[in-house]
RNA sequence: GGGCGCAUAGCUCAGCUGGUAGAGCGUUUCGUUGACAUCGAAAAGGUCUCAGGUUCAAGUCCUGAUGCGCCCACCA
């Protein structure tokens, strides 16, 4: 044996081993209960981060079930990442001068396709060198034609049930990804913007947008307020910068009278409370900026011009008439931006998927007040949880990008002759316009049906469009919706689909036993599990829910790019070893607060597999010094068992069997840390720096009696610690003679409580 | 605006159902050619944020304050 444990003699080999031997492939027994984790599905191209490997989490439970005999499956996957990957193949594109728009969305997506699928087994095999032991026999990516076809599936289903509907609400539009997002995708940014108090017919107020005063169809104000009172109801003439307009006074309790004047311009279409008061009050809507964040026709000479450049152009036309009466150059407010490029959101109504969550909703809520899911190990996200569903709105599930499963929604071109279409014709041109005034055959040009279906990049249907739900082409005069589905949709369904894409495996292995990720994700993810698991199966995805800490550095920041303060664990798994970084994310790691991680403590934890290595290492000289064979070594157990005569060696096997019992314990309750902790200090400070120190003679006797005693109390330290360290104690496990043939990966578990250990 | 969490040794944190403070890293001193310097032995270092309260007894329970962090909603 070497001097020092060095993890790349052995890595690759051992994961080679468990992997080739099916040893990670569980055999279903229906005389077994099993046990099954579904694995957070990671952005199949992106690079492993730190919080990928926590995911040793999860290796720990499927490592300990596994060897507690139980069918243990840990299904792995890959997402596609919608909005994310397109973001990323689109700055490419831009690198090359080049944008989404010079594309039909069905070349568009053949590129992304290609482009993913040069790295798209990067997360994998990182994965791997971690040591996880995912079943790989089982993977799946979200966009294989399996898993699309039961999402579509889901779809239509829902739509039976009549829980999808079509509307046109104000969304969350980011102008430069081009889609609409939910409202978990925005962010808000605290920002100082001048804050206008504009002359408004005979009023005064306050606008941070007076560009969208083209959209404007009221003017509102707090039904308590004397000041406007008189006003109620009437019509107002409003002098602006393309001349007067009408709008109607209303009174909403929405509005802060101590708000700027206390009276608000309402603008439906461009604004989230505004919207609200419209449809309060009846006020028409009016659309004064389109989809890629320019004026429309209806601004007149701004039309085309961008929102920014609008204000300007606006703001400095209405001081020349005398329409503005003072800028507030300190005025800060949030501002939602889009999570991803960080454009400002711009409010935007248009026809939307939607699916009614209320139901569903109640259900995922009902299932963890009555147990039948558990969130462990903190009340309070169980706390965030209710609050959450308990206030959702109905989920808007479709994006405007081509990157994910296409809605399976078909429209007529015969009875929606106002279908707008944009595509790219056969000669490479763009073309917009009605599908009606496209196909007709007039002097100008016209286009045939297949010719634009080709080309198509978007198509925007009225809100009364006439459709058909169908997962195969109709055939014969259809345009297919354009937008696809929010990615979240998709892995809502994951673990079903995933198990139902294997026969028997789920009604073996569903619900799931545990689904372990992070807070951050909640809502996002687990909650829309919950409501889809429930509402596929009539039972729950998950038993338990378990939430994990965040990874920060050492000064409890977070780990993030910008601050540069990020660690890299392939860096540190090839500096220290994948069980040095797997040791050090678990140690010290207390459940619901955050991980402080720093290479010192990898370092430390390097150390540590460096220990166990040399105490295997001297059994195995004292071994040979010993002048026994290892053929027939006297195992403790074998015939041994009371006879002891040493109080030190009584004392050390009371101890481990002691040690067994508290690791299961812990685990048991999910305290990790602890668990690492106790094998740590027990291995480290009593078996090493007492136990063996003192009877370092007695080891290497040729009749031997602790030698036993100490090998028996080290085979269980290795099967404690498999879970944890799993290279290390395999490559001990089979250096050192044992009494069955079996890799530590099948071994049984120690579980302390005085039953026989086979293995 | 609503809600939540944290505050213990220089640093990162344990301390779960209340019984006179613990670990790792760091620091200091000493040791060690046969398992390991990726080591061993020892030491220094804490009015457990503050103020009240409950209790025979509080880092641990309750109330309040201060500081830091987070989530949700929202800002015309």
């Amino acid at each position: 044996m070497d001097k020092t444990f060095n993890p790349h003699q052995h890595e690759e080999r051992i994961y080679r081993m468990w992997e080739s031997g099916g040893y990670l492939t569980p055999q279903i027994d229906i005389s077994k209960q099993p046990f099954s984790i579904i694995l957070p599905l990671p952005n199949a191209n992106d690079p492993m981060h730190m919080g990928h490997a926590l995911f040793t989490v999860q290796d720990i439970l499927a490592r300990w079930h596994r060897m507690m005999g139980d069918p243990t499956l840990w299904l792995p996957g890959g997402d596609h990442a919608g909005i994310e990957t397109q973001f990323v193949f689109e700055k490419k594109l831009t690198k090359e001068g080049k944008s989404r728009f010079d594309f039909d969305r069905e070349t568009l997506f053949r590129m992304i396709a290609e482009f993913v699928e040069q790295n798209k087994n990067v997360n994998r095999d990182q994965m791997k060198r971690l040591g996880f032991s995912l079943d790989w026999t089982r993977y799946h990516y979200s966009l294989e034609p399996e898993i699309q076809k039961m999402v579509l599936e889901t779809f239509i289903r829902l739509h039976k049930d009549g829980y999808v509907y079509r509307a046109e609400r104000l969304v969350n539009f980011c102008t430069k990804c081009g889609t609409a997002f939910s409202d978990l995708e925005i962010k808000h940014l605290e920002r100082q913007d001048p804050l206008y108090y504009i002359r408004y017919g005979p009023f005064v107020l306050a606008t941070t947008r007076p560009e969208t005063k083209f959209g404007d169809t009221g003017v509102a104000f707090h039904p308590a307020d004397k000041r406007y009172r008189k006003y109620l109801g009437k019509e107002i003439e409003v002098m602006g910068v393309n001349g007067p307009f009408r709008v109607t006074a209303v009174a909403d309790e929405a509005i802060d009278p101590e708000f700027g004047t206390g009276i608000e311009k309402v603008t439906p279409a461009h604004d989230f409370l505004d919207y609200e008061i419209a449809k309060r009050h009846g006020l028409p809507f009016k659309k004064a900026i389109d989809f890629t964040g320019r004026l429309t026709s209806v601004t007149g000479r701004f039309a085309g011009m961008k929102v920014k450049a609008a204000r300007e152009a606006v703001v400095a036309e209405m001081q020349k008439m005398n329409l503005l009466e003072r800028i507030d150059e300190n005025y800060v407010h949030s501002v939602a931006v889009c999570y991803r490029c960080g454009t400002t959101i711009e409010p935007m109504l248009i026809p939307q998927w939607y699916v009614k969550t209320k139901p569903l909703a109640k259900a995922a809520i009902d299932a963890v007040k009555r147990g039948s899911t558990r969130i462990v190990p903190l009340k309070r996200f169980e706390k965030m949880y209710f609050e959450w569903l308990e206030n959702i709105e109905d989920w808007n599930i479709s994006r405007q990008i081509v990157w994910g499963p296409r809605i399976p929604v078909w429209y007529p071109v015969d009875k929606n002759p106002e279908l707008e279409v944009t595509f790219i014709d056969k000669n490479g041109a763009k073309q917009n316009g009605k599908i009606s005034a496209l196909l007709e055959n007039t002097d100008k040009q016209a286009f045939t049906l297949s010719e634009i279906s080709q080309g198509l990049q978007q198509l925007r249907a009225p809100l009364d469009a006439e459709f058909i739900v169908s997962n195969t082409d109709p055939g014969g005069k259809y345009l297919q919706e354009t937008d696809t589905f929010d990615t979240w949709f998709l892995s809502a369904q994951w673990p079903v689909n995933t198990l139902k894409s294997k026969p028997g495996d789920f009604e073996y292995f569903y619900p799931t036993s545990v689904l372990d990720t992070l807070w951050d994700i909640l809502f996002f993810w687990v909650a829309r599990m919950m409501m889809l698991g429930i509402y596929l199966t009539g039972d729950v995805p998950f038993r338990t829910v378990h939430i994990h800490s965040r990874v920060v550095d050492r000064q409890g920041q977070k780990m993030s790019k910008s601050k540069g303060n990020v660690v890299n664990p392939i860096e540190m798994v090839d500096k220290y070893g994948a069980d040095a970084l797997r040791m050090a994310l678990i140690y010290g790691a207390a459940p619901g607060s955050d991980i402080a991680l720093s290479e010192e403590k990898i370092r430390g934890m390097r150390n540590f597999a460096n220990k166990l290595w040399n105490i295997g290492r001297f059994i195995s000289g004292s071994l040979d010094q010993s002048g026994i064979s290892a053929g027939d070594f006297p195992f403790f157990g074998d015939d041994r068992k009371n006879k002891l005569k040493n109080p030190d060696d009584k004392r050390i096997l009371s101890e481990i069997n002691k040690l067994c019992a508290v690791v299961t314990r812990n685990l048991e309750r999910y305290r990790f840390s602890d668990a690492a902790q106790d094998i740590y200090d027990f291995t480290w400070h009593r078996l090493a720096d007492e136990y063996l120190e003192i009877n370092k003679e007695r080891f290497r006797d040729s009749n031997p009696e602790a030698l036993p005693v100490l090998l028996h109390v080290f085979h269980r330290i290795l099967k404690l610690l498999h879970p944890f360290m799993p290279f290390v104690t395999e490559v001990l496990w089979e250096t050192l003679p044992k009494k069955y043939d079996k890799p530590l990966v099948l071994s049984s578990w120690p579980s302390g409580s005085g039953k026989p250990v086979k293995g």
